[in-house]
DNA sequence: CGGATTCAGTTGTTGCGTCAACTATTGCGG
DNA sequence: CCGCAATAGTTGACGCAACAACTGAATCCG
């Protein structure tokens, strides 16, 4: 009972720092080109390319927030946002009037395409350009493991294949 | 000009979406069990762990902010909140009266006292029991390339050194 | 010495995320 | 078929962080 918990060793306290280090300033980062760049916040981003990638361009908003590992109020809020400027239409969902569906329109699109370019450079600068492919894969297996943890639910998983597509096509 | 941003591979992208999920959840997760413990964000954690290890337990406020990597507005208000509980003191600075120095009070003491076990605890079942010593020493190498992206000025280096020791005391 | 610039902090406003209701629809059990 | 629980989503209130504007003190410089 005098010892549950037998403190951090050095390397351990060490890795752990430099881990919440990137975790405080990555998000911020992001946030903060995109915002100069287009006026999103990463998670808009992120909701407007899933919508982008989905079938029809269009999605359920519990789907959407199961997506994006949002809560159903966030992405309500976030979604008039997006309405307001144009970006996203809401419509009823015809087989299940409870739900919503949501899609992206043109001049959403358009704005994506637009920050594209932009975000991914960033993301190369401020991270990828920084390691080795060895590292690359290490990051890979690690992040996996913490995820394993963190969400044991496996619920983010589909957010991937937004990066290695050219521009977004419908299906085809 | 026609490829100014070759996209990600694949490899770049999977290690990519992990990690941005991964900087998503841990500082939710950090925050939801000191709150749910002892009441604190795990900013306001480490701002009174950065106080409890400070010469005389005591900073100022500016001090303070590079080492939390806060804006000075922030913590103004974390401290005003934490003080209205008794956690800290502010008094002006005796040699610069403009500065404000904060110390750290008994009940502060106390009460980071009693989230470090909870605290530790939850760093090892979310992150550290996930890897390896081998992952832990890559992720060390990792995290640091990545700050020297994210954090050129190096602001966030002496944070550290709060989690490998014994209950903390005045110096010796 | 005196005015201007810089520095240290605080305060107010705005925007976003979370939580707790609340509405409306579906599906289930009797 | 009728109530009752569960589901889908919206809305409003509150808390926290970012930004800008402000006060007061120190420093620079002529």
């Amino acid at each position: 009972m005098t010892d549950p918990t037998p403190w951090l060793s050095p390397e351990e306290s060490a890795a752990w720092v430099r881990l919440v280090a990137v975790a405080e300033l990555l998000p911020s980062a992001l946030d903060a080109q995109l915002g100069a760049d287009v006026g999103l916040t990463h998670f808009e981003y992120v909701t407007l390319m899933s919508l982008a990638g989905a079938h029809e361009r269009t999605m359920r908003m519990t789907a959407l927030a199961a997506l994006t590992n949002a809560t159903l109020p966030r992405l309500s809020h976030v979604m008039r946002r997006l309405e307001a400027r144009g970006l996203v239409r809401r419509f009823p969902c015809p087989e299940d009037r409870r739900a919503t569906n949501a899609t992206i329109t043109d001049a959403g699109l358009a704005l994506i395409e637009q920050a594209a370019p932009g975000h991914v450079r960033a993301v190369r600068s401020n991270v990828l350009d920084a390691l080795s492919p060895t590292q690359l894969e290490q990051l890979y297996e690690i992040a996996g493991a913490v995820l394993g943890r963190l969400d044991p639910e496996e619920r983010l998983n589909a957010t991937s294949c937004q990066f290695s597509e050219g521009p977004r096509t419908r299906i085809a």
